[in-house]
DNA sequence: CGTTAAACGGATACTTCATCCGCTTCACGA
DNA sequence: TCGTGAAGCGGATGAAGTATCCGTTTAACG
């Protein structure tokens, strides 16, 4: 990433800034512009689709997953791990609408985007290979299968209220068991 | 209904045609109408919105989901009975893509797709409330709950392959279990 | 400061949506 | 069979939103 002139940087955190507070499925860039104080031109400049500019949103979520996935690895009990890992990616896919697309996405525009989920999957399959050497996992069940069941638990909270997220968790966590 | 005209019959059922094979997420009225050979003015009359024209596709469906609700509550065992339920609903969302969008829209425009609905939750009403009782199912989790997971298996086996839908299955069915 | 490349803005051409109304077709009684 | 009016039809059209392009402005640096 080649260092950004000072009012492309500025341009580029007041895009952000709005496009936060916006529905991520539904990412208007006239409207983002607007608010922003930007032309459209700038907008489009900074990110030419809007997968672009959800990815560069995802950013700092992946981060967090990052760190936090980690810290699910690090824990000794097996099936303790399994947990901190599905409900925290969860967690995190419901604060950040957009997560869920660029997790499924195969190809990654940003570069750190796609090293960040590579180190997340690469966790996670440690993690569910030592759940299922311990037997306290349906040994049938891939990552990306899990994956593609916590974001239907994503979607299933999204129906509802965000307080059925404890509820449907324990659902998934003894729908996963052996 | 008032009986339709000959002409507006055959319009209709045009435009249910085209409107069957295309993106139920993403009914563009323009292209149906050109597809179906009849006028876009035409299309909006018999179908103000895309959410009366997805109704009018979930219709059929929903008229063989009564059926096999029906069916599901007739089953003796408790516990099968709420499979038996759960599984088709997971079945025929999947086969109509509209099927959730209906489901869980508050206000039906058609007022059949409102009776079948209805009957439809009365029946899992009846069915779930078994299964508590015999202590086969979580207590704690509401019809409305149950049909927001449906609809996450649902997503999640749209993410993948049609043929995750047994296992995923599985997995909510012992997830659910008290 | 002067220069230049980068960044900016927004007019504009393009795409898609949904309505409206003059014309056509059907149903029915004579 | 034909006349009549109500029902239905079609697509031109204005509104709304998208993405590009290029003349103008601004930052960076010697």
């Amino acid at each position: 990433m080649a260092a950004l002139r000072s009012d492309a940087a500025r341009s580029r955190e007041r895009i952000l800034d709005v496009a936060r507070r916006e529905d991520p499925s539904d990412l208007r860039f006239n409207h983002i512009a607007r608010e922003a104080g930007v032309g459209v031109g700038t907008v489009y400049r900074h990110f030419p689709t809007a997968h672009a500019l959800t990815e560069a949103l995802a950013a700092e979520t992946l981060s967090a997953m990052v760190t936090i996935s980690r810290d699910a690895a690090a824990e000794s009990d097996d099936a303790t791990a399994l947990r901190a890992f599905v409900g925290a990616a969860l967690q995190l896919q419901l604060e950040n609408g957009g997560l869920q697309a660029v997790l499924l996405s195969p190809d990654d525009e940003d570069s750190s985007v796609r090293e960040m989920k590579r180190e997340i999957f690469a966790t996670f399959t440690t993690v569910l290979d030592r759940a299922r050497r311990s037997g306290v996992v349906r040994p049938d069940l891939s990552v990306e299968q899990i994956e593609h069941l916590i974001c239907g638990m994503e979607h299933a909270v999204r129906l509802g209220s965000p307080e059925h997220r404890g509820t449907f968790l324990d659902v998934l966590m003894a729908g996963l068991r052996a």
